[in-house]
DNA sequence: CCTTGATCGTCAAAGGATTGACCATCTGAC
DNA sequence: GTCAGATGGTCAATCCTTTGACGATCAAGG
C-alpha cells in the first residue's frame, strides 16, 4: 500500500490491488483474489510470448495455430471436432480454415457418411510447418519452465490439473 | 494414445497431445509442454467463467471491466497508466473509454501539468458498479479455488510468481 | 414414406483489439 | 528562446471471434 498508484507496473499491480480491496471489500477472499489474478496475468504473458516470438513471425494468429495444433496432433478431424479441441466456435474454425486452406496447409474434404460434415487435414506442408513452429514453441514453454525446479513443475502441475478437474471446472462449460 | 482423436474433449486432449508429440518431436520437452498446455487452457476456462457469469450479463466486455477494476484500485489515472496496468494498448483503452463515458462510469478530465493527457476516474457510480461486480466475480474465484486445500492455494500461488518473476517474463514484455 | 426436431458448416453483423499514422504537446540540449 | 526528438491520445484500417440466422442434411417415430 506505500506505491503511488501511478509507479505500479503490470506486476506489482497485484499485491497493491489485494490490498485496496481488503480494505473496502472485506467479504473478498484474498487468497482466491491473488490466485485469479495472478494465473490470468502469467497466462496473458505466455500467449503474449508464444505469439509475439513464434507464430505472428510465421504469419499464423494465435488461433490459425491452434486449428493447425489440434489437426497436427488429432489427425484429420470433422471441423465440429476441431473446434472443440481448438476451444473456439464452429464459425472461428471455419473462417480460419479458409485462409489456412489458401495457403495450402490444410485441406477440406467431403465426410461420405455424412454430407453435412467437412473433414479437415493437414496437407504434407502444414505438417512439416506445425511440427517445425511447435518445436519452437516448446523452446519458450522450456524457458519458462526454467525459473521451477524439476520438482516444483511436478507439483504445479498437479494443482493446476486439480482445479481443471474440480467442480468449479465442471461447471463452467466453454462453448458448449 | 488409446483414445480415438474424435473422442477427446478440451481437457482429455492434453495427455493425448504430450503422447503423440513425444512420438514424433523427441527434441519436445513432455513436462513443459503440460505445463503450457495446462496453464493456458485453466486461464481460458476461468475468463469464460467471469466473463458469461459475471460481466456480460452486465452488459460488460471482458476488457472494459479490466478497465474499470484498475480506475477502482488504482484511484484516477492517467491514460496511458490505466493501459499499462490492464494490459493493453493505449488505443484499446480509448475506445473502452468512450462506451464507459456514455454509460456514466467513468470520466475523463484534462491534467494541468500535461495537456496532451487526459485523467480517467470512476463516477460514484461506476465505483459503486465495480464494487458490486468484482464481489460476484470473487465468489467465482472462491468456487474454484474450493477444488484446492490452503495449503495447496498458497504452493500453488508460490510457484505461479516465481513464473511470473522469473527471467521468461522479463525476457517478454507485454505492449513495451 | 414423411414429418419433426436436431445438427453441421457457413454467412452476415457486431464488437474488440492491435498496429501504424497523425497532431498536439512536452523535454532537453544548444 | 528554439528546435529536434520523444511522448500522449485518437483515428483509420485490419484482423479475429462471437452470436444469431440460414439452408442442407441427418435421425427417429409414427
Amino acid at each position: 500500500m506505500t506505491d503511488r498508484p501511478a509507479d505500479l507496473d503490470y506486476l506489482s499491480f497485484v499485491d497493491y490491488a489485494i490490498g485496496k480491496t481488503q480494505a473496502e471489500l472485506p467479504a473478498v477472499d484474498p487468497v482466491a483474489m491473488r490466485l485469479g489474478l495472478t494465473l490470468h496475468r502469467l497466462a496473458g504473458a505466455l500467449v503474449y510470448d508464444w505469439e509475439s516470438t513464434v507464430h505472428r513471425p510465421r504469419g499464423w494468429s494465435w488461433g490459425g495455430f491452434r486449428v493447425l495444433f489440434v489437426l497436427w496432433l488429432a489427425g484429420p478431424l470433422e471441423s465440429r471436432h476441431a473446434a472443440r479441441l481448438a476451444g473456439m466456435s464452429r464459425a472461428a474454425v471455419s473462417a480460419l480454415v479458409k485462409t489456412l486452406e489458401r495457403d495450402s496447409l490444410v485441406t477440406r474434404a467431403p465426410v461420405p457418411r455424412d454430407r453435412r460434415a467437412v473433414q479437415l487435414a493437414l496437407t504434407e506442408a502444414g505438417h512439416a510447418a506445425v511440427a517445425e513452429a511447435y518445436q519452437e514453441h516448446n523452446l519458450r514453454e522450456q524457458a519458462w519452465a526454467a525459473s521451477l525446479t524439476p520438482a516444483e513443475r511436478t507439483v504445479l502441475i498437479g494443482l493446476l490439473e486439480k482445479l481443471t478437474t474440480g467442480p468449479a471446472a465442471a461447471a463452467a462449460q466453454r462453448l458448449t
